[in-house]
DNA sequence: CGGCAATTTGAAGGCGCTCAAAAGTAGTGG
DNA sequence: CCACTACTTTTGAGCGCCTTCAAATTGCCG
């Protein structure tokens, strides 16, 4: 099976993505494999909706996500002709495929832009991983989610605390604090356990400095 | 004057330099800045000899060096018309310039690798400071430099403890103290302050797991 | 309603940071 | 050659933030 054990081709899907690009889609219930670390599938990836998780693993467990992916977003880029990382459907995930035979041709202008994007945002995260703390790396992300939602304060996480602790390098617990002292404060509110509602925007952006 | 306030042009290299690429060549002395976060001027880089921290700042002053460049190495890679970080010679160096206008022809198939490499570095780098305690760091730190110079037993360090630390996500004392405790353990030898022996890779192997 | 997983909250401890001072290094000029 | 200065690095002591371990609570789905 091309995209992982657990990927589901969707047929529904693969028409209506035929619509705009001509690429079939595959649908990812929550927690299914994209693809691993080590898998020769080259390629190239857009979430239709869902989200998914990139990550590495040390040998005794400890992982960090080095990104999340949102609907509309494109991912799956790789160094040589294996992949380097692990890619997973965060919740209920449609992903469109870009065939490697296609990069080689008209795509690889428009593959630049995408790799130089993901490097900023990786630079960027080696920011808040390495000099900010735990309340300053929370409220980037809660910023970063935000933007890429839309900028609406009423903010839908489809990832779980623990994945959120590995983004931002922190314990589950730690995580859970943060969210609670802000919500004290009043600089958010959470309506649900998935829902973020940002009540003052401005007192996130001071954090992050 | 195109590089930064500091640089120096020079023709002796731009003789040398001249020779393999048509490129002229421009000296740094330590501490010069390259390019500062905001400039417009596009274009590509390559140390011909010594070394570059790209960096970024918090308003507070606190500061993550992002990657570490070596004779040979390519950066300056942006998104968008500015760029997002510093670039700054940590030792006298010599910067080969790519013009912008040359990459919007041939060069554009071979600049995608370039950012590859530099978007799978910071992604391992992510996974350092977000995982891993200083001891960890610190031999990540040593295995990636000895790679980049050859792999030899010795290393030498163009940059300050302090770069070292901005770079890892530790204080200048933790990098100092790191060293310490590898070289009582017998894993390094410091036969000066900016040079490394390692004595026993395999030791240094298993700390980054 | 019951069972399971995720989240929250609490308590204690450790790793790395800050502050401080000593030791080492390099550059300069007498 | 040595004295002097300025800077980097090392080492020490104490503290604080985050982690770990543990338990209570909440939310979800059958």
């Amino acid at each position: 099976m091309p995209f992982g054990q657990h990927g589901i081709f969707c047929p529904e899907l693969t028409r209506v993505s035929a619509r705009t690009s001509g690429m079939p889609s595959t649908f990812f219930p929550a927690g299914a494999e994209i693809y691993a670390q080590g898998d020769t599938k080259g390629g190239l990836y857009q979430v239709e909706f869902g989200a998914v998780r990139i990550y590495r693993l040390l040998a005794d467990g400890r992982r960090q996500i080095s990104a999340f992916h949102l609907a509309g977003e494109i991912f799956g880029l790789q160094d040589g002709s294996t992949h380097h990382f692990f890619a997973e459907a965060i919740c209920a995930t449609a992903i469109r495929v870009m065939r490697t035979t296609s990069l080689d041709g008209d795509l690889a202008g428009e593959l630049l832009p995408v790799a130089l994007r993901s490097l900023v945002r990786a630079q960027e995260h080696l920011l808040v991983l390495g000099r900010q703390n735990a309340i300053e790396r929370v409220a980037a992300f809660l910023i970063d989610i935000c933007d890429r939602q839309g900028g609406l304060r009423q903010i839908e996480l489809p990832m779980s605390r623990a994945d959120i602790g590995d983004y931002l390098g922190l314990s589950i617990e730690t995580v859970s604090r943060v969210f609670s002292r802000l919500r004290q404060k009043g600089v958010i509110r959470l309506p649900s356990l998935r829902s973020v509602e940002i009540v003052k925007p401005q007192a996130l952006e001071d954090l992050v400095a």
